[in-house]
DNA sequence: TTCCCTGGCGCG
DNA sequence: AAAGCGCGCCAGGGAA
């Protein structure tokens, strides 16, 4: 690159007629030149090395994975696709008529479950659905870029904006490295509650045994206690009369065939979820490499696609080990959720009840209310809008002793009923009610409409009301999360590499000989790192918690504890 | 045959 | 204990 001495702080990259295309903007937005770029690995790797500028690319998959594949790692990027459905759905946005009209940035991210990314491949179809060229890359950076700059609060949404691309990174590192995953254990496991493996097609023995035992005691040796209509009827007929085939209904029941019944679904569920298919499938060469799907979820959550990343039972966290040499961090934050919400609503009774120990333990010794287990689910029930039930009776005395948390998540649900949308802490804003949502209620408003339009109005409004009420506590929490992960990825990357790669290093080029990410479940990382980096690697995960809460609530008096454990296996108590 | 829905259960 | 949020996946079963 010819010209300016300036550190280019964007390189916007896509395709021209010359192959694989850089542009370098300024912080104003103007292009400062371009070039075609023949080698993108080497030449990426190089530039990052030099200047660690911020990529801007439509789709991290398809740019990362290959380079990743090569043990290439940047510091930062801005994902247009992640970042375009914020700022279109963001109520900070003033005008995002530019944005909602480039639909073609709605569309679906690539496919990564697909090997052999194809982006560097001129001669074939790119991965994604997502425009390319790299004119049309610069025209939505552009758009973006005036969004912001008109938007109410540009500050957050800039923040919000750095995380999810930040975030989107992460994603594509976990899967590159994987979760460090022991076959053979695995294997026991499932041979000690199942028996040893069957033939293709065979049941296992125990999982047979328990299903034996069902039948007996049902008296009907053909019945299949896999379809849950002729399972309910075989039930009935002994009298048995459950609602369901659900174990908390079947649980309430006194007949001999209720604990075998429960034992066979416990280990049919194991079997199919878990069992020696998904260990063929999703488990190669020591390692887990789930589908992570950043932004996935409405509220600005994770999802995952394949393998489950995002369920990982805790009857299999066993099968979670260490390579030789090296161990696993397991750190998860404590009560995340209230200490979101006690923060954003400023509520410092709420602050002061968890400051130090167990939010649950405070709000006892404050005497709101007696026990550990009443704090936790009145805390949950005014969290997702309980109305009933044990939940629903202990939520009044919250709201007596933390109006400020209960007000702002109360006003959200109003909101949510009255057809508005609500924003989280860093302006993620929830979707608008859809057309069909709309039309029930203004149904319900005319003359002619019956009982039947009524209730249905109420009922969606108020299922839309739970829907706001938790979206601005669990979308800033997960933007706690992002922020967490964003800062811990950084801290990790620092960690001065091993020497000696291990004997046999499964993750990767580009983690062989370093400290990573092995797994995020929401409030939770699991670190891979070797031995000698644990206490560091343990201790970032300490400092990115105190940033996290610092970038999202400033001074606030609030901490936000985590759990950590350094061991081989990822198991839990 | 394929596709979509439901029940059920795992995770936060 | 099973009400109240957000997910993904599996198996069965009916629709297309």
């Amino acid at each position: 690159m010819a010209g300016s001495d300036r550190t280019p702080t964007w390189i916007v990259v896509g395709r021209t007629a010359e192959g694989i295309t850089a542009a370098r903007v300024d912080d104003a937005g103007a292009e400062i030149d371009r070039r075609a770029v023949a080698d993108v690995t080497a030449w990426v790797g190089a530039v990052e090395a030099a200047a660690a500028p911020r990529w801007v690319w439509n789709d991290t998959p398809s740019w990362y994975d290959p380079l990743l594949a090569a043990g290439v790692r940047v510091s930062r990027c801005h994902d247009l696709r992640l970042s375009h459905a914020i700022l279109r759905d963001s109520a900070d946005v003033t005008d995002a008529t530019a944005l909602r009209a480039a639909t073609e940035w709605d569309a679906a991210a690539s496919d990564t479950t697909d090997v052999a990314p194809t982006l560097f491949d001129l001669d074939t179809t790119p991965g994604s659905a997502l425009p390319d060229a790299l004119d049309d890359v610069l025209a939505e950076f552009h758009r973006q870029r005036t969004a912001l700059d008109a938007a109410g609060d540009r500050g957050r949404l800039r923040l919000l904006i750095a995380a999810e691309s930040a975030g989107a990174l992460v994603a594509a590192e976990l899967r590159a490295a994987g979760l460090p995953w022991d076959a053979a254990a695995h294997d026991a496991l499932l041979t000690e509650a199942l028996g040893p493996q069957s033939a293709p097609g065979g049941v296992p023995r125990e999982l047979e045994r328990a299903a034996a035992r069902v039948r007996d005691a049902l008296g009907d040796p053909g019945v299949s206690l896999d379809s849950q209509p002729k399972l309910l009827r075989a039930l009935h007929r002994v009298g048995v009369l459950a609602p369901s085939t659900s174990k908390w209904e079947l649980s309430e029941y006194d007949h001999p065939a209720i604990e075998p019944l429960l034992e066979y679904k416990r280990l049919a569920r194991l079997m199919s979820a878990n069992g020696w298919a998904w260990l063929a499938e999703w488990v190669h060469d020591g390692r887990f490499r789930p589908v992570y799907v950043p932004g996935g979820v409405v509220t600005g959550r994770w999802a995952s696609s394949g393998g489950g990343a995002l369920q990982l039972p805790r009857q299999l966290r066993g099968a979670v080990r260490a390579d030789p040499g090296w161990v696993l961090v397991v750190a998860d934050v404590a009560q995340l959720e209230p200490r979101v919400l006690a923060a954003m609503a400023g509520d410092t009774a709420l602050a002061d009840a968890a400051r130090g120990r167990d939010l649950y333990a405070g709000i006892v010794e404050r005497g709101t209310l007696q026990t550990r287990a009443e704090a936790k689910i009145a805390m949950l029930g005014a969290m997702y809008g309980a109305t009933t039930g044990d939940s629903g009776r202990l939520v009044p005395a919250l709201r007596r002793s933390f109006p400020r948390a209960m007000a702002l998540v109360d006003e959200a649900a109003r909101v949510g009923e009255d057809g508005g949308v609500v924003t989280t802490r860093l302006g993620r804003t929830s979707p608008p009610p859809s057309m069909q949502w709309r039309a029930a209620q203004a149904r319900a408003g005319e003359p002619d409409a019956t009982e039947g339009d009524e209730s249905r109005a109420r009922r969606w409004a108020r299922d839309r009301g739970r829907f706001t009420r938790n979206f601005v506590v669990q979308g800033t929490a997960a933007e706690w999360a992002l922020a967490w992960l964003a800062d811990l990825r950084g801290r990790l990357a620092a960690l001065p590499p091993v020497s000696e790669p291990d004997a046999a290093p499964r993750s990767g080029t580009a983690f062989a000989r370093h400290a990573h990410l092995a797994l995020f479940l929401h409030d939770e990382v699991i670190i891979h790192a070797p031995a000698g980096q644990a206490d560091a690697a343990a201790h970032a995960a300490v400092e990115a918690a105190q940033t996290a809460a610092r970038l999202l609530f400033g001074t606030f008096p609030l901490d936000f504890p985590l759990d950590v454990r350094i061991a081989a296996t990822a198991q839990k108590d």
